[in-house]
DNA sequence: CTTTATTTGTTGTGTAGCAGAACAAAAAGA
DNA sequence: TCTTTTTGTTCTGCTACACAACAAATAAAG
């Protein structure tokens, strides 16, 4: 008998009963999703992998061929003893839109299914567009990037990513306070207009998933990760792998949480939350910036001397070092990811914020835990977005219909 | 096509494959799980719950009944027309010992399959227990237990609730302030004093475990949990009906989340914490009690109309909202579950706890959400407790180890 | 009281999908 | 050139589920 037992991981799961049909969705997902993940790799790694047998492996990957989703060619390089395994690559031809509204502009993206982004367009527009002039915006973007794709290729599906809460049960945009939408169903619309299925999330949610699949979270299975960016922090939260949602989609929302009896109010009216005392603003103006992007502020920063500018920065990253410390405690990450200004604030003075948080979290809770900044940059939530329309298909390879890009 | 699809429960799982093996372990533990959360259903129930087809859930359950695990009955009430089901039940006769070592006593308990307590001893102790005393304790009081039991039971394991942090790699008590105890190994000590598999865990995260199976919980898929003892306050977080465990099972410390710049500490040393704002202890002091349980609390606050009592509560139920309303924003759950002292102050002024959280969380995330007062009372941990041994056999049924009563 | 409709348990058959074995193919090394 | 190693292919077998047919047990209708 063993010592001690592990505890299980799961400790109880869905009482649905399964059947063959489930294992075999099963399967062929697990041998899609790694490939996604990976870009390419041979048949025998897919074995080891998956640990199902050789012959299995045949089958299913043939099943995807027929299906269009991956095609097998001779290795190249050969790496031992052995006759060589063959390759199998994601189709390159199955793609999907990203769409990311934003109160400047509106972008754009075709994404192969390997998380390459094919092409980007970014319309900038007036002040806070509304719900249904971004969705004709972003028809028109769509269909302008689906001319210039060859006509072999297939798409999955739009992805959204919102700055802003979204209803995940309908689509609907629950409030998005810097576009100042309210209840839009804006996937309905976008449904509409297209024609092709809409999948939408919360912006940060994404992100957390793109640095999950191909950033700085790879190989992680419990992830927290805060975004700063103009508009205020969100966050997502990946637990054993998955991303939190809640009962209603709207979980993860890591800015508004109270950590100060500061008065300070954030965007959505709460004081003394984290979101209310990081603020990439107040840096900015201290630095006399007007509108600057993440770099130019980096480079503002590394010229600035003065101590006022010290003393707000120093503020910030304590702050945030007690948002950490109490994620760290809730969540017991393997990893934390700051991303967006967040990540800025942390390169400037890592030592403080590591050595505050480590100050305000239960020992327990850190060991063997990392802050890392986060590795994608522009294209992290196209990458996202696509994600998450490319998500069905990638769960269930062979009940996902497609849509050619010349409709009939 | 659908108009918006729903965005997939599941967003990545596991790559690893499946075979028959997998899902025949899986409806196993399907039916198992239904039965050992509702006491008995008819087999009908049984195919409709599950979706799977009559003659597999005779199979299924004919399996369960050549292991012991479950048991027929003609059903007595009828209630309606055709043939009246078949009553299944758990089998009475799997049990498992609950252990919860505390300050000031040490509990054991018998409890079977479906949740009963069949027997429960409480070991009253001098102060703080070293490890390797509560153990034999423990491996004394389970002997006892065990002699009482019929030969024809069968037992599961050990279970165990611990007042603090448990690495669930290898069940060490990382860190049990209460306790004293640093990096004892108790589940090993256990388990070789009494030669049965040990499981354990932290107290508040099997609490939360056992409302969601038998108590306030029941029906929930998303659960936030908050536990005010004398020691200090823990949590526990149910995520999509699983029990969030973080990297290595420190998750859930709900107590030790800075929401105040107050220098306050908490029993860990962190300050502004929520544990260092809530005291049980304080509150007992302004009512002239040295020591009280719940009940005697609550009688002591109904019967004292201070202006002094009443100021202090206030700042302990405005305190708790502001943690709620942190929650609610980061976990949009379904339902916050207030257990002991906390359920106490909840019952004081749920109007003021409930209107101070709806003022501190996003607008969004409260829809449906619902507060309310933990269900189980002296129980809870013995059933938590339990159910974590219990744990193993209801996934695996098929290929869990029972161990006798009177070993050979 | 008999007949009918309804629901459930039982039994036998069909089948999908995975494992495993045997064999062939393709590489490296002796 | 021969041996060893690894992988792909093909065939067989088995398991576990669905489905259909039938029997059993009830309520309702006549």
């Amino acid at each position: 008998m063993s010592t001690t037992p592990p505890i299980p991981a799961r400790h109880a799961m869905t009482t649905k009963g399964s059947n063959r049909e489930d294992i075999r969705r099963h399967n062929l997902s697990a041998v899609l999703t790694l490939l996604s993940r990976t870009g390419q790799m041979p048949r025998s790694a897919l074995t080891e992998l998956t640990g199902l047998n050789r012959s299995t492996i045949s089958d299913l990957v043939t099943e995807l061929e027929d299906l269009g989703l991956v095609t097998e060619s001779e290795a190249v390089t050969t790496q031992g003893v052995g006759r060589p395994s063959l390759m199998v690559s994601p189709a390159e031809e199955v793609v999907a839109f990203a769409v990311n509204p934003d109160i400047d502009a509106i972008t754009v993206g075709v994404v192969s299914f390997s998380g390459r982004v094919i092409a980007k367009v970014r319309q900038t527009t007036t002040v806070q567009p509304a719900a249904t002039t971004a969705a004709e915006t972003a028809n028109k973007l769509i269909e302008q990037l689906r001319k210039d794709l060859p006509a072999n290729y297939r798409i999955a599906g739009i992805g959204v990513a919102i700055p802003g809460q979204v209803r995940h049960a309908d689509g609907v945009v629950r409030l998005a306070p810097h576009l100042n939408w309210v209840e839009v169903p804006f996937a309905r619309m976008l449904q509409q207009l297209t024609g092709l299925p809409v999948y939408i999330d919360n912006d940060a949610s994404l992100g957390s998933l793109a640095e999950r699949d191909f950033g700085a979270g790879k190989g992680f299975r419990e992830i927290i990760y805060l975004f700063g960016s103009a508009g205020g922090i969100g966050g997502g939260v990946i637990h054993d792998g998955i991303p939190l949602r809640g009962a209603a989609g709207y979980a993860g929302e890591l800015g508004h949480v109270r950590i100060s009896d500061s008065p300070n109010e954030d965007g959505s009216g709460l004081t003394g939350t984290l979101e209310s005392l990081v603020r990439r603003d107040v840096l900015l103006n201290a630095l006399g910036l007007i509108n600057a992007d993440d770099e130019q502020l980096a480079a503002a920063l590394a010229a600035d001397k003065s101590a006022k500018v010290r003393k707000i920065i120093e503020a910030q990253i304590d702050a945030l070092a007690i948002a950490v410390g109490n994620y760290v405690n809730i969540f017991n990450p393997e990893v934390i990811l700051l991303a967006g200004y967040l990540s800025t604030l942390f390169a400037y003075d890592s030592d403080r914020l590591l050595s505050r948080f480590r100050w305000s979290s239960l020992t327990a809770s850190q060991d063997r835990m990392v802050v890392r900044q986060a590795a994608l940059g522009a294209n992290l939530l196209m990458v996202g977005a696509a994600g998450l329309a490319l998500a069905p298909l990638v769960n269930a390879p062979a009940s996902t219909q497609l849509t050619p890009v010349r409709s009939k």
